[in-house]
DNA sequence: CAAATTCAACTGGCATCTCAGTTCGATTTG
DNA sequence: CAAATCGAACTGAGATGCCAGTTGAATTTG
């Protein structure tokens, strides 16, 4: 969730963009509120110029409604949209780990490993906070997109997994235990590629995507 | 490529995205050609700030470059790029076939046989232009898409589509035959889904992705 | 008191202007 | 003649101001 040049070398409208992102993602702007351009602009320190600019680009992602003359909305997920999202990112990663099981070169296995290796800290330590948690689970998932070497891949799923950030900071907080079930599947998942047991690695995948639905079903939306 | 509300009651910025991002699907812009905003605004007949808003949209899905105190560069796909977008496209579709196989209801049946029948007849006409076979194709596809009820997926797939128009034209005018095979899979295809032979279905959508593939190598990017 | 009306304070949409940086050809200079 | 230099003509980035349309509360009117 944190992009590495610093911010203020960025075009305003980048700054714009990545700063009212984040607010929205962090809930610190909960859906449903208003927004203007004008208080933006005040509060980024900036003209609504780059402002505008950003949140168009938010609202093309999926993020804001922008109603003419009446302001800028922060959509909330329907239940629905959390399902659709869900089913996309099975079609996306199911396909990765299919095309990947059996193919990493030996090169590509150290580098997962040490990706392992990364997460396992960050999970074991009782120090990381639920964002951490849920950066470092969603960077694995990201890293094995990027593995496959498909930009349009990796560029969607990063996409769909900033859409249900929030979502995920929810199912976290409240089912603490898939701080290590999430992990071990990564571990046995990662496994299962190498070894190149294809079906079955891509039946936990799924299984771990579609894991997820269910525990929305009793979190209610 | 056509969308239904009158161009000339969208927003300015709206038909500047549409407006030019026909341009460039038809190339009548074509790839690595230089665009100005002030050039743009004049063609168009508005100031620099819609065309602005429009330029960014279109940044932002990867038609254009935009370097700033340079100009704007219309971006060639590379073949990796289109590699890449064919098989994001392969794990939409396989995921959409896969699981729409077997579960379409009496009325869906109606409505897809319906399509094809629409196909069929843009496919049999000898007058139809080349731009309204590709175009029948694409909505094929994108009308299976949207069985499955996932706005996600159907963006997705649209966005994709839009981004291979220009391959899919060269290679629709390379490959004749193409006319009559790829409507020819569509009924199959479609008949496999209808009764629910999953595993056939999978296979043949997959194949008729990936042939594309084979296609382009005998083309040369 | 309640309903209709007005109006001031907002909203985003767009045009315009200035600025700094790039580019490239004409000009000057060796 | 060739190389260095200068400058005019571009580029996008951003700030600002105006406009039309919306909204809601105060005010007027029955």
């Amino acid at each position: 969730m944190i992009s590495s040049p610093d911010l203020e070398t960025l075009p305003l409208r980048e700054q714009a963009y990545l700063r009212i992102k984040q607010l929205i993602l962090d809930e610190e702007i909960r859906a449903n509120s208003f927004l203007s351009e004008r208080t933006l602009a005040e509060q980024l320190g900036m003209s609504k110029t780059p402002v505008r600019l950003a949140i168009a680009r938010l609202e093309n992602e999926g993020y804001v409604r922008v109603s003419p003359q009446q302001g800028i909305v922060v959509l909330a997920l329907t239940f629905e949209d959390i399902l659709d999202f869900i089913d996309y990112r099975l079609a996306l990663e199911s396909f990765v780990v299919r095309s990947l099981a059996g193919t990493l070169s030996d090169a590509q296995v150290q580098v997962l490993q040490a990706h392992l290796e990364t997460q396992a800290q960050v999970v074991h330590d009782p120090q990381s906070t639920r964002q951490a948690l849920v950066s470092a689970d969603m960077a694995f998932h990201k890293f094995l997109a990027s593995l496959k070497g498909n930009r349009q891949i990796v560029q969607a799923l990063e996409r769909q997994q900033e859409m249900l950030y929030r979502i995920a900071m929810r199912i976290f907080q409240k089912y603490p235990g898939r701080r290590e079930q999430s992990f071990a599947e990564h571990q046995t998942l990662s496994r299962l590629i190498i070894e190149g047991q294809r079906q079955a690695a891509v039946e936990l995948i799924e299984q771990h995507i579609l894991r997820i639905k269910s525990l929305l079903v009793g979190s209610g939306g």
